[in-house]
DNA sequence: CGTTCCAGGGTTAACGTTAACTCATAAGCT
DNA sequence: AGCTTATGAGTTAACGTTAACCCTGGAACG
């Protein structure tokens, strides 16, 4: 079908391997050899086959990132980050989206390694029910990198922010803007929520404040959990006067429940979020938040794995905490 | 370093070949050997090496995705929706950003050529300056489907939306509205986006309207733009009672102008965007806008490229036009 | 008893490339 | 002249699988 070495090497009389050479820039070659190779690939139109190279040099220039979903936006700037980070380097990316299945993550992340990935970045799902999996990865010696959700006690190198400094900034940040009644609107019961929820409990204790449970609302990742769970808040008496949200997705949810309500932001209320999505500062009302460094996440997920497959024998594991920064907005009252 | 089919072969004293066919169910084993060699495998941790095989079938199950942006919400839908559709066929989805840049693309699809994916599923630049890419492609005879946007003149498969039509649509129902002076925040210079204004044109006409320039305001496929655009329509005199919005994210710029101006919606004015992007119904005004039927577009895109991958010989082309249809919420006025 | 047939394997040669050598030839030096 | 050295190739054998064919021994058949 389309061309390969042996086409130009039959052509031209030469061996492949001198073609080879040539197309690596690698070798001796005279200069006569290399410019008729060169022509001649240029005529054919030759592409490399990367399937065969991989074979041989048991390198793909692949990396595999394993994500919980696509469209949450926090993922997919990871995916851009990460691709824009290895790309310079000659890798590229396959993305896989497991839907928070456990089971569909195995999978994925088996057919990667079959596909000869040379590392893998992965968000994992939580709570993390197939620890057989990171041991079968680690066995086949494929380096890899969490982002985001951590494995507790893994000997795994992982790069996220600091979820109980998420809490506390946004909190403390409630409480400095006058909030006597700090309510939270938790995320599911993963890790990384519980950890939020830990430095909303910390924040409160050091200012003296107490937790009340009534103030404290599950919910899921998407903003119809932060809706239904503000409707609920806004029935709690007292009514709080501050909410700091799991993420900017329920905190969308629950500003529309609170402007529904015909209350007004920041005056009878403020929110908090956490991530900083794009869409955060486009709202009716834009909304302060706590940035966790998606970008510097992606890029040194990225970095890290970058470095783990360039030096062969396994370096120590590292963990890279971002510090989380208050993004002030209109969703906070400004006066103390 | 991991185990390969050799390993299972010499430890259980048999063929490479027969250990291939176990693994494959083909041709005829004995029930014993089967099982021995599945047992081999298993306790070796066997995983298939798929370069390899790739090498040899010529078919890598692997297809490449080329999409001008990650972030871009309808972007990722038409990613997770490909990903899924093709995935219980055995195929993976390998994803590439070109960031609206046309070297780049073609770099991007001339990487996923040389990784040998069985087709592409490709939302092309525009206007297509590499117009050489399509042909290079189409000279290795991997299958192709555009979507979203289109080539024209090409031969080319293609799903997309009826841009005219989403025009037609969001204006006409302003005008049903009860909006007597209309404008339009257009997008980029981009087919589609004047597929979209040439809608526009064609219902004002329809219903006895004149398109008047200072009406039309030029801007891009972002937020921002759509926000500076309302700045702008704002100043004109009279003032318009009714905009559509190129997309989604344009609308919401929009809005967030209108709302900071101190007017009201969709009293003073009425907002349609297109795309009916997620977060369009959480806003504090849901957002009325044009649907047009991401996850159709990836899974038909989808299924069209299976299809020309299964069947070798070259189907003829097909274009598929996906007719969108209005989402009404409350961003439009109700009332004639 | 010879022939056919089939189950259950095995052999050989790819697939397209690279790693690790080897081998001429000519040039430079003593 | 005889030795080394550099140059510009070529040879051979992988990499891990599969396609396409070939073989063997026994059962079934007439």
């Amino acid at each position: 079908m389309s061309a390969t070495m042996m086409d130009i090497a039959r052509d031209l009389k030469v061996s492949v391997v001198t073609v080879s050479k040539v197309l690596r820039n690698q070798g001796r070659i005279s200069e006569a050899t290399r410019k008729r190779v060169l022509r001649r690939a240029k005529q054919l139109n030759y592409q490399m086959n990367w399937v065969a190279r991989s074979l041989v040099t048991r390198r793909t220039y692949t990396i595999g990132l394993l994500l919980p979903e696509f469209t949450h936006s926090f993922f997919a700037e990871v995916a851009r980050t990460v691709a824009e980070t290895v790309r310079p380097h000659g890798y590229h990316v396959v993305i896989s989206c497991f839907e928070e299945d456990p089971e569909q993550e195995a999978s994925e992340a088996t057919a990667m390694l079959a596909r000869q990935v040379d590392g893998l970045i992965i968000a994992t799902s939580q709570p993390p029910r197939r620890l057989d999996l990171f041991k079968r990865i680690q066995e086949r010696k494929v380096p890899y990198v969490l982002i985001d959700r951590l494995i507790a006690g893994a000997r795994a190198c992982f790069v996220g922010v600091d979820n109980h400094a998420i809490g506390e900034l946004a909190t403390e940040h409630l409480i400095d803007r006058g909030c006597g009644c700090v309510a939270h609107l938790r995320g599911p019961e993963v890790g990384i929520a519980t950890e939020r929820l830990e430095g909303y409990r910390r924040a409160l204790a050091r200012r003296g404040f107490r937790t009340e449970s009534r103030y404290v609302v599950a919910g899921g990742h998407a903003d119809d959990t932060g809706y239904t769970g503000m409707r609920q808040l806004l029935k709690v008496c007292p009514m709080p006067d501050g909410v700091f949200c799991y993420n900017d997705p329920v905190a969308i949810g629950a500003i529309k429940a609170i402007l529904e309500a015909g209350l007004k932001l920041p005056q009878d209320i403020s929110v908090v979020g956490a991530g900083n999505i794009h869409y955060s500062d486009v709202l009716a009302v834009p909304l302060t938040t706590v940035d966790q460094g998606t970008c510097r996440m992606g890029v040194l997920a990225a970095e890290l794995l970058l470095e783990r497959i360039a030096s062969k024998q396994s370096m120590k594991t590292r963990k890279i905490m971002i510090t989380p920064t208050l993004v002030e907005r209109e969703s906070t009252r400004r006066e103390a």
